[in-house]
DNA sequence: AGCATTATGCGC
DNA sequence: CGCATAATGCTT
């Protein structure tokens, strides 16, 4: 057990003013028997309170005056070991992410109860309609106008809306308590659940699983009934029923009286991915997703809680929903970079979802068609157990690839953004009345402006970068959201000849009907995808045969199969390539091979077209040849090479200022606390060297051991603590998805 | 979050 | 002034 005399505490109320540690002293009786992760009762606030806390260190420093120190009382009654688990989740995440315990506790304990009460709390009358009034007329002649205002209104009606009279009526909380302290109401919290879904549908028994599935499915299961618990990685290509294999775990984990969590990337989420666990769960399933408002997020949690759910589904938030007995946590298309937050605490869904499988006993089952590298990386050195589904279980052949040299194309004298083959196979294809898609592997979105004339480009005066051209004249910064109208001449030049360069999604699609008159044409990018659902009604419409083509960003190539899509074109697939990123061959594969399997989903055969300016690059030829075992080992080489993950570990540290030189002499000193055995890379300015009006620079660590840059971590964390800093700060990013 | 202290408003 | 309500502050 744990030396020290002190505890810090969290205390369990959800309010941000309170949510920092508070130290208590340990009783003698407790000496040694309280450690971090516990849930104690200590006294809180004026009225000295039993509440519970959550003990997030023992030390032996007493770090508040003592004299002013009260006691623990005692430990808590193992009540709610769920909420042990997400205290212990939170100081994980500290560690291993480095954030404050606040944002950590903020992540994991999902949403707080003020929220069910605002929204469902009533005021009924407790006299009679003579009482009250007689009660009235005392108010008013005291000039009680709160009290009157309310009474008036109970006179009529025995039972109000909470809301109702602290809004309309604004009379406040405190009123209303001593009123109910008077006896003349009462404050009733009715509560009900909403459920976010509606779908009103068939229960459907499951499909009897082919060889491969049960292989599977029987290992997974006689793993857990003997007790081991493991992760596993499902390889298994599109269309080889993975989904079949999560449904059959799910519902045989049920049946031990265990649930479930499966995690969906949140674009991925669609209604026919929610339906179809719908049809075989029925209402012990539910969604947590981040369109829910904060009382159905809640709702969802005491459901859980209580033992109403068996299967939650959603994004890697869904991890944080409080089962009691968590048997299994499935993670579907492991690969997605969506599955690492952007926020706070900048954890990995995958790993976070390994430690709460550790801390909950619960297995845990990845799945993909192209796995990430630090997955197979692990499954190799015999960390996860990989198994394989090899056959498409609707009998469609793969499609058929063709690599187009973009090079020799301009050589022969084509300068349209289609090669030749493509033209003829889209031509093709509409005479046919089969569909095309069209596929822009670039993830930038509205087109910049520049000066024809100079050279000159329309740039945030915030951050650094260039302004997009939004309806018409409007121009907006992605990053601040700084807005102004477009000038009629160039600033610098004043040449007339200002023009916006198109987004390349809406080029593809003018070169469509220039090329393919009556030709019709959906496009699908973040300019038509705005508002909520245009994302699925695009789909949908296109599904229905609506078009001829889709064309569109990386949101295509994921989610719905179309049956009659016979024919992908990727436009540039090196575009990817191109990012000074080390995962931009990994993602550049996995964009590609997804891509190739959209062709050809239904009966009809498919033909995917690969268009280039390096058809040498392993990465395309690989994703050509859909053969992930190869790209793997080429790419495995190169991370080994040049210490990158998953062969070794990279930390990012970021340094913000409000002032450049101060920014950058902080950076230059943090650097200098990286010891000898971590590589470092910098400090530099980030590639977007400002962003609202705050400098940015960077440090990169590499190291072969996490623990390394933990430590270093921890090291600048002190220093940076110690110079309480007002206008600087630092954040931290371990392997990092995208550069800084 | 509670609970208390302080500041403000208003009828008399 | 006296009462009631609004704003601010503190909790180890």
């Amino acid at each position: 057990m744990t030396e020290g005399r002190y505890a810090n505490i969290i205390v369990d109320i959800s309010h941000e003013k309170v949510d920092r540690p508070f130290q208590y002293k340990i009783p003698e009786k407790l000496l040694g028997k309280i450690s971090a992760g516990m849930c104690v009762l200590i006294p809180f606030g004026k009225g000295n309170h039993l509440r519970s806390g959550y003990v997030i260190e023992v030390t032996e420093r007493a770090e508040f005056p003592e004299e002013k120190q009260k006691e623990i009382v005692e430990i808590a009654a193992q009540g709610i070991p769920v909420e042990r688990d997400a205290i212990l989740l939170a100081a994980w995440m500290k560690k291993t992410y480095g954030s404050t315990m606040i944002a950590a506790l903020k992540t994991v304990l999902p949403v707080k109860r003020s929220v069910k009460h605002k929204e469902k709390r009533k005021l009924r009358r407790l006299l009679t309609a003579e009482e009250t009034r007689s009660v009235l007329g005392e108010c008013k002649r005291k000039h009680q106008n709160a009290r009157a205002r309310v009474l008036e209104e109970l006179c009529r009606e025995p039972v109000l809306p909470y809301e109702l009279v602290t809004g309309k009526l604004n009379v406040s909380p405190a009123t209303l308590k001593s009123l109910q302290e008077q006896g003349v109401l009462a404050i009733e919290s009715e509560s009900f659940y909403r459920n976010p879904v509606k779908i009103e549908t068939d229960m459907e028994a499951g499909k009897r699983l082919s060889g491969e599935q049960a292989v599977i499915c029987d290992k997974v299961l006689s793993d857990f009934d003997k007790g081991t618990r493991k992760t596993y990685l499902i390889h298994g290509i599109t269309g080889s029923g993975k989904t079949e294999v999560y449904l059959s775990l799910i519902d045989r984990m049920i049946k031990r009286g265990k649930q479930c969590i499966v995690l969906i990337p949140e674009i991925a989420l669609t209604y026919q991915t929610l339906l179809r666990f719908y049809k075989r769960f029925g209402d012990r399933v539910s969604v947590m997703n981040s369109t829910l408002s904060p009382g159905e997020k809640f709702d969802q949690c005491e459901r859980a809680k209580k033992g109403e759910l068996d299967v939650i589904i959603g994004p890697r938030s869904a991890l944080f929903v409080p089962f009691p007995n968590l048997g299994l946590i499935v993670m579907d298309e492991e690969h997605e970079s969506s599955y690492k937050s952007e926020t706070m605490p900048r954890y990995h869904a995958r790993e976070t979802a390994e430690y709460l499988a550790g801390i909950k006993k619960a297995s845990l089952v990845l799945g993909s068609a192209t796995p990430s590298m630090e997955a197979y990386y692990r499954a190799k050195q015999g960390k996860y157990e990989l198994l394989t589904l090899t056959r498409r279980l609707t009998g469609g052949e793969l499609a058929h690839v063709s690599i187009i040299d973009l090079r020799e194309e301009l050589r022969s004298g084509n300068r349209s953004i289609f090669s030749k083959k493509l033209q003829e196979l889209i031509a093709d294809r509409k005479t046919k009345g089969e569909q095309t898609m069209l596929f822009l592997n670039r993830r930038g979105y509205a087109g910049f402006v520049s000066c024809r004339s100079c050279g000159y480009v329309m740039k945030c005066p915030h951050c650094d970068v260039s302004l997009s051209q939004h309806l018409e004249n409007k121009m907006v910064c992605h990053y601040c959201g700084y807005e102004i109208l477009k000038p009629d001449k160039c600033p610098s030049c004043s040449s007339p000849y200002l023009l916006g360069f198109k987004a390349g999604t809406e080029q593809i699609e003018q070169q469509l009907y220039k090329n393919f008159p009556g030709i019709r044409v959906l496009r699908m990018d973040a300019d038509t995808t705005r508002t909520r659902d245009s994302y699925e009604k695009i789909l949908t419409a296109f599904s229905s045969g609506e078009a001829d083509v889709l064309v569109g960003t990386q949101m295509i190539v994921k989610g719905h199969d179309f049956h009659n899509v016979t024919l992908v074109g990727v436009l540039a697939a090196d575009l990817s390539l191109n990012d000074s990123n080390y995962r931009s061959g990994e993602r550049t594969f996995q964009l590609l091979a997804q891509a190739a399997g959209r062709a050809g989903r239904g009966k009809k055969p498919g033909e995917v077209v690969i268009q280039t300016y390096r058809p040498e690059h392993y990465s395309i030829l690989r994703a050509a040849s859909q053969d992930y075992e190869s790209f793997y080992e080429e790419e495995i080489l190169y991370r080994k090479l040049g210490n990158y993950p998953p062969a070794a570990h990279m930390m990012a540290v970021m340094i913000s200022s409000l002032d450049e030189k101060r920014g950058e002499t902080l950076a230059a000193r943090v650097a200098k606390l990286v010891g000898k055995d971590v590589r470092i890379i910098g400090p530099s300015k980030a590639s977007i060297g400002k962003i609202n009006d705050i400098y940015r620079y960077v440090i990169y660590c590499k190291a072969f051991n996490y623990g390394q840059l933990t430590l270093v971590k921890d090291k600048i964390e002190a220093y940076v603590q110690s110079l309480a800093l007002k206008q600087e700060s630092v954040q931290f990013d371990f392997d990092p998805i995208d550069s800084y």
